[in-house]
DNA sequence: AACACCACGCAGCTAAACTACGGGTTCAGC
DNA sequence: GCTGAACCCGTAGTTTAGCTGCGTGGTGTT
């Protein structure tokens, strides 16, 4: 259930780089399969590979687990 | 890197659980080495352990990855 | 029609997540 | 100065899942 909701946040944060999976992939070093798999929940990256997604996408690692409840 | 730093900080909310390695370990239905080597940044969980990690320490997964500057 | 973007299945390799055992250190208490 | 608790650390092993590649097919757009 977390990997879904990584997935989800992973992809709006790609889209709102303008960037397409293969884009993207080719940012990170990785391969356009394994980002569809991540995207939809299938996979999960390393605790290695969030810091890079994390690094291109511009935010830190802990933005990237930021769907959790808005509280205060 | 990260995980270094990501072992430290399950390493210190552990502790303010006032929880040995064998107790974590044992809630965590984990062995005790792992939780070693966790803490020491040798390994990193996998994504699906940070949840459990999460879950025991009664905090969310982004706050695992807490250490990060507290700019702004 | 053709192309861009993506979901999805299948099959595979390999790195790393995770376990088990055993020895060694530090520190506190008795 | 022994004992036990808590932890480090090396080695070696099993199993999972992170990650790749290929191929198909769907949707939308020009």
């Amino acid at each position: 259930m977390l990997q879904k909701k990584l997935g989800q946040r992973i992809a709006d944060l790609r889209r709102s780089m303008k960037l397409t999976q293969e884009q993207f992939a080719e940012k990170l070093g990785c391969s356009v399969e394994f980002i569809s798999l991540v995207e939809r929940g299938v996979n999960a990256p390393s605790v290695a590979g969030l810091e890079k997604f994390a690094k291109v996408l511009k935010v830190e690692v802990r933005d990237l687990f930021a769907f959790e409840e808005r509280r205060r």
